[in-house]
DNA sequence: CTAGGGTTAG
């Protein structure tokens, strides 16, 4: 019998920890593994594998003759740690940091950098370079691997690429080379921030240091082609990739055939599929969701199910992504009613279930005004054994408001039934907006923060919005300016013109527009957007005023 | 210990 065969058993072996072999100090299990999901559960029942087998000759007996406590080490903390960070619980990374300190561990730089890299993923990143800064004064050197993190942080969350190559030097100067892994980083960063140009630069310079590139260096170029809209550059370089001697695997083409999705050729994709074999890769799971959710979106969902058939046939069986994808898919074409056998029949079928599944179908619903049956998904997931998370909570919120509800709404958010978030609060303002209880609005919307949940430019545009419709344009230029402490939003500024102009205030849409100009922000397309539809809206373009309408757009040309 | 791929709420 394999040593895990069934969670259950896992989450057994974790009990069998807590009392009998890991007492670490301070750390609480039955804490901190309530937090964790069943692959966590399933990666943590590695660690006590790891242990049993060697403290004990066989796995079981030592229960029976009650195994004593041992001291894990360094490798086995780390090991503690990575679980953590996957679960995105950096706080007991650092717990565990904490504690190897204080137990005279000599802590090394692999447990450093995987502390380091959870506050990165966390996006802490303050702290993640306090971590490095402590590692290097308690006298540990940095290698490769720990400074790839702070290239990662540095190229691929912060963008500041300076900074990224400034850390690159410092590796050359404490007399490594930076490996092809940090490399690749730096250019998945300059990637995503679409400077693909530099990202080739980098890869030049990687020939010239004579560093091996592989596949994973190619692909987020590969993607950003993609997602600048320049798909046949992205196949080009996908077929130039063997001649490099680094021929593209399922991930490559993965990328290549969401990219195609966007731009729906849809039959060049049935081709790379049938060619797959005979190009010397296996489409996966993955690359059937990525092509079945193009399908979707596309609206084509007789072809999304087809494909289900195609992938069974060759033995790849959907999981709860891919269910999601056909779920929304039946919820978008007004088959809210399949989506919902669907869900049922999928536990019969013994495929993933997981809350997201349930979200998708409570959110279809919804939207279908069905919020007694939202309520019945909700208690049918419980009794499943699936936790549902803020996002359930909200699509549950939302239709309460949907039927009216809004005090049930506001009950339930103040109960603290669950932690409401900053989409939740700006669903329940947007309804009080819509049905013109501008106290409770403005209500909210303190009581919010002094939840410590932050207005996002969403909550912005609703406040915006909402004062705007009472005829109250002075308040909302107040609550524009207050969004502009986090940024410039040309989604609120569009909704400050919309308002304004339908309100006639055209004076105050070209001081506003002159002083964003002046400002140095971008007049982004969604200001013109919202400014014509405005006008349209208003009439101006039917009758004598659309000279207004001309002078307006002429400035605007010229803010250009 | 470090790099590339898919899903849900306003």
């Amino acid at each position: 019998m394999p040593w895990f065969s069934n969670l259950l058993f896992a989450r057994l072996s974790l009990r069998i920890v807590h009392l009998f072999v890991f007492p670490i100090q301070g750390l609480c299990w039955r804490r901190s593994y309530c937090h964790l999901h069943d692959d966590q559960i399933t990666k943590f029942a590695e660690v006590v594998k790891h242990f049993f087998q060697r403290s004990c000759s066989s796995s079981f007996s030592c229960l029976e003759i009650g195994a004593r406590p041992r001291h894990p080490h360094p490798f086995e903390y780390n090991k503690l740690m990575k679980a953590f960070a996957r679960a995105g619980q950096p706080d007991d990374v650092l717990r565990l940091l904490d504690e190897m300190r204080q137990s005279n561990f000599e802590l090394d730089v692999p447990c450093y950098t995987t502390a380091i890299d959870s506050l990165v993923v966390a996006r802490r990143f303050e702290e993640a370079e306090a971590v490095f800064k402590d590692m290097v004064s308690s006298g540990l050197t940095p290698d490769v691997a720990a400074c790839t993190v702070l290239v990662k942080m540095y190229s691929c969350y912060l963008k500041q690429f300076d900074k990224a190559c400034l850390v690159l030097q410092w590796i050359m100067r404490l007399g490594c080379k930076p490996d092809v892994v940090a490399y690749s980083t730096l250019i998945a960063g300059l990637c995503q921030a679409g400077r693909v140009r530099e990202a080739i630069g980098v890869l030049k310079l990687m020939l010239h240091e004579q560093c091996h590139l592989n596949v994973q260096t190619y692909t987020p170029i590969v993607r950003a082609y993609c997602s600048n809209g320049r798909i046949i550059k992205a196949k080009r370089l996908v077929d130039s990739m063997r001649n490099f001697g680094c021929s593209p695997n399922t991930v490559t083409y993965n990328v290549l055939i969401e990219g195609l999705c966007k731009v729906g050729y849809f039959s060049d994709i049935e081709k790379i599929l049938e060619e797959s074999t005979s190009m010397g890769w296996m489409p996966d799971v993955i690359t059937y969701s990525i092509y079945m959710n193009g399908l979707c979106k596309n609206g084509d969902a007789n072809k999304a199910f087809e494909q289900l058939e195609a992938m069974l046939e060759k033995g790849l069986y959907p999981n709860s992504v891919t269910l999601n994808i056909l779920l929304d898919c039946l919820c978008h074409c007004s088959k809210v009613w399949e989506a919902e056998l669907l869900l049922g029949r999928s536990l019969e079928l013994e495929w993933d279930v997981n809350v997201v599944n349930y979200n998708t179908v409570m959110s279809g619903l919804c939207k279908s005004e069905k919020s007694s049956a939202v309520l019945k998904l909700l208690g049918d997931m419980m009794k499943k054994g699936i936790d549902p998370n803020i996002w359930t909570f909200t699509i549950v919120i939302h239709s309460l408001c949907r039927a009216g509800k809004l005090w049930e709404a506001k009950f339930v958010i103040e109960r603290r039934v669950f932690v409401a978030n900053v989409v939740t609060y700006t669903i329940l303002m947007q309804y009080f907006c819509w049905v013109g209880n501008l106290g409770e609005v403005q209500l909210l919307f303190a009581k919010m923060q002094v939840e410590g949940i932050h207005p996002n430019a969403v909550t912005y545009n609703v406040m915006v919005d909402c004062f705007c419709r009472q005829g109250k344009y002075s308040d909302a230029i107040v609550y524009f300016v207050s969004s502009l402490d986090d940024g410039f939003s040309p989604k609120v500024a569009a909704r400050l013109t919309y308002g304004l102009i339908r309100g006639g205030k055209l004076c105050d849409t070209l001081n506003l527009l002159e002083w964003i100009a002046g400002e140095g922000w971008v007049l982004d397309f969604c200001i013109f957007h919202s400014l014509i539809k405005a006008f349209c809206r208003k009439g101006y373009c039917l009758g004598m005023e659309i000279h207004v309408v001309c002078f307006i757009l002429d400035k605007m040309l010229r803010f250009k």
